[in-house]
RNA sequence: CGGGACGUGGCGCAGCCUGGUAGCGCACCGGCUUUGGGAGCCGGGGGCCGAGAGUUCAAAUCUCUCCGUCCCGACCA
């Protein structure tokens, strides 16, 4: 059945949102109001999270919570409040963190005697616990992980790229031996985020260590997930951390070994937040809105009435359509608002990137059709009422596909290797850049930074994660990044 | 925190220079006509002009301070 691409009238309408090739950062501020997903808070740097774009995130969970049970780590709950002095007891973590902390010094009316921090991340009261509950090797690996808000003050706020406040997942583990410890947070960062990552939101990322500079404050090695935005620029969305035994050895978290000597463990820690919303956003969405990959969308399918007889006749059908879509697993909703004008509805929905919308009038209804519309290609099929069911799950993983096959081409297309600085600074203007990261050398760092540019990751030759973060013959990815 | 732009009904803006207490488009409400790509006509509702101080008979308009937003940096998931 041939496809039919949706052309503009001859004279058209100002466009929906800034066209991305204008103005991108308005472009995705546009977007995030049209389509309802989220509004600014009150307080400087927050944002509030409509019911389109939670629906959007619960999926988010679900996928990432199934996959982190599978790799063994159970889910817990650490309180919002953290003794200040927990903070202090890593060095180089509360030099990361205490520029953004928000601190309660006030509560019950009366200064308290030791200031409260409200977490940034939990490294440190989870460290106080697994001092706690780690006694024998038995007792090892302990693998954490909690689904929690977080806040860090940060100079300068982005709606899900940076707020204020974010909601994440943060995992937790210690292990007995550094190598446990290593392969552990690789197995997260492979098997849970790139997976996530690539399957569900069909972005496709990269896998990489951050260079020392990028590193999470108290880390020893840090493992990445970086994808690229539509117009170039890099998102980090996941992080794994190795933290060597710098926690460990902060909160005492130690354990008795088979031979019934004292030993230090090994921990980890590793996130993924609502930043993932605003990747997904920047990722695939277009000039038109949104593009919801159908995996991780609330909703799939809108079953669009484009108006209805006296009867009622067109709406019945399409309760019964959307009744057995969802019977065959498909998360779709009815829109039957015939007082709207039906090309604002077609319209809203484009803005809103369901993934597929099938248009039901009275001539479809008579005629036993279906008109039905993808929304990444944004071309319209006639199928026989009949045939939709069975065709609308497949077509889903088209879509799934295809989202994925357009952001892979695009991150391969914009990526160039060059051999110097000099060259890299050209090539990242538009996309990413990879040379050898020998060759960039700390003074290379600093040249870059000063024309925005940052190593996202170091990879492999053959784009893998490299074992050893100090080894030779990586490559560097070097771009924009948010 | 530095540099730039900007805060006027839900959203986008005009008015400000040349003070005289608000206007437009979209959205919203009602009615009629419509409905296969952003409806039309008629009639409505909604804003102490970001906040505070100052100048003035009079401030959206002039001055200062603060707050917030966006862009570019520094910092970060």
């Amino acid at each position: 059945m041939p496809a039919v691409l949706i052309t503009s009238p001859p004279m058209a309408k100002a466009p929906v949102l800034t066209p991305q090739s204008e103005d991108f950062p308005r472009w995705y501020q546009e977007v995030i109001t049209k389509a309802e997903l989220a509004d600014n808070g009150p307080v400087r740097g927050t944002m509030v999270i409509r019911p389109y774009a939670y629906a959007i995130w619960e999926r988010m969970q679900a996928e990432v919570d199934a996959r982190i049970k599978a790799a063994g780590a159970d889910n817990a709950y650490f309180p919002l409040f953290i003794p200040e002095s927990y903070l202090k007891r890593e060095a180089d973590h509360v030099e990361g963190f205490s520029p953004e902390l928000a601190v309660v010094t006030v509560a019950g009316g009366k200064e308290l005697e030791e200031p409260i921090v409200i977490r940034p991340t939990s490294e440190t009261v989870i460290g106080e616990f697994m001092a706690k509950w780690v006694q024998s090797y038995r007792d090892l690996p302990l693998l954490l992980n909690q689904w929690a808000n977080v806040v860090r003050w940060e100079m300068r706020t982005r709606v899900f790229l940076r707020t204020s406040e974010f909601l994440w997942q943060e995992g937790h583990t210690a292990h007995a031996s550094q190598l446990d410890a290593h392969e552990y947070a690789m197995r997260i960062l492979r098997d849970v985020y790139a997976d996530f990552m690539e399957r569900e939101l069909a972005m496709p990322v990269l896998r990489g260590i951050k260079t020392r500079r990028e590193r999470f404050a108290g880390a020893i090695n840090t493992l990445a997930c970086e994808a690229m935005m539509r117009d170039g620029k890099a998102l980090q969305m996941g992080t794994s951390h190795e933290l060597g035994q710098n926690f460990a050895r902060a909160f005492d978290i130690s354990y008795l070994d088979d031979q019934g000597a004292q030993q230090t463990c090994w921990t980890t820690s590793w996130g993924v937040s609502t930043r993932m919303m605003g990747g997904m956003i920047m990722c695939h969405g277009d000039d038109a809105g949104l593009r919801v990959p159908p995996r991780i969308a609330g909703t799939q399918v809108v079953v669009l009435v484009v108006r209805d007889d006296e009867n009622g006749s067109v709406s019945a059908v399409a309760g019964r359509l959307a009744a057995e879509l969802r019977d065959a697993g498909v998360r779709v909703r009815v829109d039957a608002d015939t007082s709207t004008a039906f090309g604002r509805r077609a319209t809203d929905w484009e803005l809103k990137g369901v993934a597929v919308r099938i248009e039901l009038g009275p001539r479809d209804v008579e005629g036993g059709e279906a008109t039905v519309v993808r929304r990444d290609q944004r071309a319209k099929l006639t199928l026989a009422l009949g045939e939709v069911v069975a065709r609308t799950p497949g077509l889903l993983e088209e879509i799934q596909r295809a989202l994925f096959d357009e952001a892979e081409t695009r991150l391969v297309d914009s990526t160039s290797a060059v051999t110097s600085v000099a060259e890299a600074k050209e090539a990242a203007a538009v996309g990413f850049a990879t040379m050898p990261f020998d060759a960039v050398g700390e003074a290379g760092e600093d040249e870059l930074a000063e024309v925005a540019l940052t190593v996202r990751c170091l990879q492999t030759a053959d784009g893998g994660i490299p074992e050893d973060p100090d080894g030779e013959g990586l490559v560097a990815v070097i771009g924009r990044a948010y």
